[in-house]
RNA sequence: GCGUGGGUAGCUCAGCGGUAGAGCAGUUGGCUUUUAACCAAUUGGUCCUGGGUUCGAUCCCCAGCCCACGCACCA
């Protein structure tokens, strides 16, 4: 909060008279229960005339005309409008409307619908009931909040004021629950893993770091919680997954956000090809209910059509080395390191100094591939080193049997063929640990000696599929309340 | 971390080496079916912060803060 020694402005001012004045005249400025019979937006999208109904929301409009007034009450559904007449509804509890009552204020609306000559879905107010009083005015009518800053630090003001933005978290929320819906159809149980953990394991990111102090400990925020669920396939829970928040420690772009929310989903004696099978038909479901089909339109904020994505089936499915080889020829994998980054010099593909041999090739993969595949692509045959925790391929032991699916320029989703073998699985992660300096976790390795059964497990960035599904540009446009530096 | 662009009224934006403007919101008056309501009048500013140059800085220079985009980082 801000110091008190300046002055209020002027428009908080007159807000908080306004307070005072109702408070004086016994009217309570922050309501109390208010039995709804309607939510705004779903009143006006299902309307019928000459009902009797409750709605509340906030004043986003209001129009005075001399004795009449037409105002609107908004919430996250929608808006709807209300009429009152000054001789019907009386002067109190018209003054209180027109001189107390401020554009942002909440409003519970009791009356009877109807339409007026415009053809406007209305409600006749009968009476009035003050919800809460603003004390701050609202972004502009019009433009709403564009400034990213304020998009992001108050969402609530870019969710009152632009549709967009509305209609962007209330398809994240739905397509969540239809990703729910979907798996717990096809015998999947949700389950819940610890966020916090004692060796982050999972994924090759940095973690987050924190400390128990009744255990006297370290701890990190996990990275992801794919360690925990296969010990849950020991323990027989043979189809499951989790779909919440994963922490990494890593740079803020518009790809990423230190929390992102992560889907994993584990199908015992299945493998990766059936997996992705398992996300394709997931993916086609969300859009057909979502998108209206499997033609995807990104469009900007005039509303011209900025790219299309083709999600009809089948997939793309390639080997990740064929790929290469497509943009940096069928010589590739025979060049040697000195070549291959001369190679990519020439293809104008930034490599840094350090980078060893599969490193380049991912570089390649990266900014040839990667970034320019929109429609779905299943990459298969992956280079080992790049998966430890994935099955070799039996025929070639230096690819593992794993999908990454890209869409929309982005990796969406990796899907594997799990490793279970715990003596391979020792010598992968102490490989791994080895290179960079991580720690093993033993009680993952102590329970696949019990015998973790083969299964097939998926990883979806969720917040990138609703990127994909909606056309936002950024992740900060698809999570409520993405991470910025402190003000 | 590096580079580029940005930060001006509550919001959306213009402006510029001579001390700040518009639209919306607000305030006042008018108007009983409007909807970016309308008509008339009007209030409102740490021009991000701190230095410097200058007779004079919102503007030019330096440093810093925050945001965006790109790069780097990133299973």
């Amino acid at each position: 909060m801000q110091g008190q020694e300046h002055s209020e402005s002027e428009l908080l001012q007159i807000r908080r008279d306004k307070l005072n004045t109702m408070v004086a005249r016994g009217i309570d400025p922050f309501g109390g229960r208010f039995d709804t019979t309607h939510q705004p937006g779903a009143l006006r999208r299902d309307f019928q005339p000459d009902l009797e109904v409750k709605v509340a929301g906030r004043v986003t409009a209001r129009r005075t005309m001399g004795k009449a007034v037409f105002f609107d009450l908004s919430d996250i559904t929608g808006r709807i409008q209300c009429y009152v007449n000054k001789k019907e509804i009386g002067d109190e509890a018209f003054e209180l409307l027109t001189e107390l009552v401020d554009i942002g204020d909440w409003l519970g609306v009791s009356g009877k619908t109807f339409v007026t000559k415009t053809g406007e879905p209305s409600v006749h107010t009968e009476t009035l009931q003050v919800m809460s009083k603003a004390l701050r005015p609202l972004p502009d009518k019009w433009h709403g909040v564009t400034d990213r800053e304020i998009k992001y630090r108050q969402r609530y003001l870019d969710l009152i004021s632009n549709e967009r933005s509305r209609d962007t978290f209330v398809q994240r929320s739905l397509m969540v629950a239809e990703i729910r819906r979907f798996l717990q159809d096809r015998g999947f149980l949700e389950v819940e893993t610890p966020m916090m953990q004692d060796v982050p394991g999972g994924a090759a990111a940095t973690p987050f770091e924190t400390f128990f102090k009744a255990l006297n400990m370290a701890m990190y925020l996990r990275i992801a919680p794919e360690l925990f669920l296969k010990r849950l396939l020991v323990g027989g829970f043979t189809k499951i997954f989790e779909l919440n928040r994963n922490f990494r420690n890593e740079g803020l772009s518009r790809r990423h956000n230190p929390e992102f929310t992560m889907l994993e989903a584990y199908w015992a004696f299945s493998d990766f090809e059936q997996m992705a099978d398992l996300v394709e038909s997931m993916v086609c479901h969300l859009a057909e209910k979502f998108c209206g089909g499997l033609l995807i339109e990104h469009k900007d904020d005039e509303g011209n059509v900025t790219r299309t994505i083709n999600l009809q089936r089948p997939w793309r499915r390639a080997p990740y080395k064929e790929l290469i080889k497509g943009v940096a020829g069928e010589g590739w994998f025979e060049l040697s390191l000195e070549d291959k980054k001369a190679k990519c010099a020439e293809l104008g593909v930034e490599v840094s100094a350090g980078m060893v041999d599969y490193e380049v090739s991912q570089q390649v993969f990266e900014k040839l591939i990667e970034e320019k595949s929109f429609d779905p692509l299943f990459v298969t045959h992956v280079p080992a080193e790049l998966v430890p925790l994935a099955k070799q391929n039996k025929a070639d032991g230096s690819v593992v049997d794993v999908y990454e699916l890209v869409i929309n320029g982005q990796e969406i989703s990796p899907g594997y063929s799990e490793l279970n073998d715990p003596i391979v699985q020792r010598e992968r992660l102490e490989h791994q640990a080895g290179e960079e300096t991580q720690k093993v976790d033993e009680e993952f390795l102590l329970a696949l000696e019990y015998g973790m059964p083969s299964a097939g497990g998926i990883g979806i960035g969720i917040d990138r599929l609703v990127m994909m599904l909606t056309g936002a540009e950024s992740i900060r446009d698809v999570v409520l309340f993405p991470q910025l530096k402190k003000r």
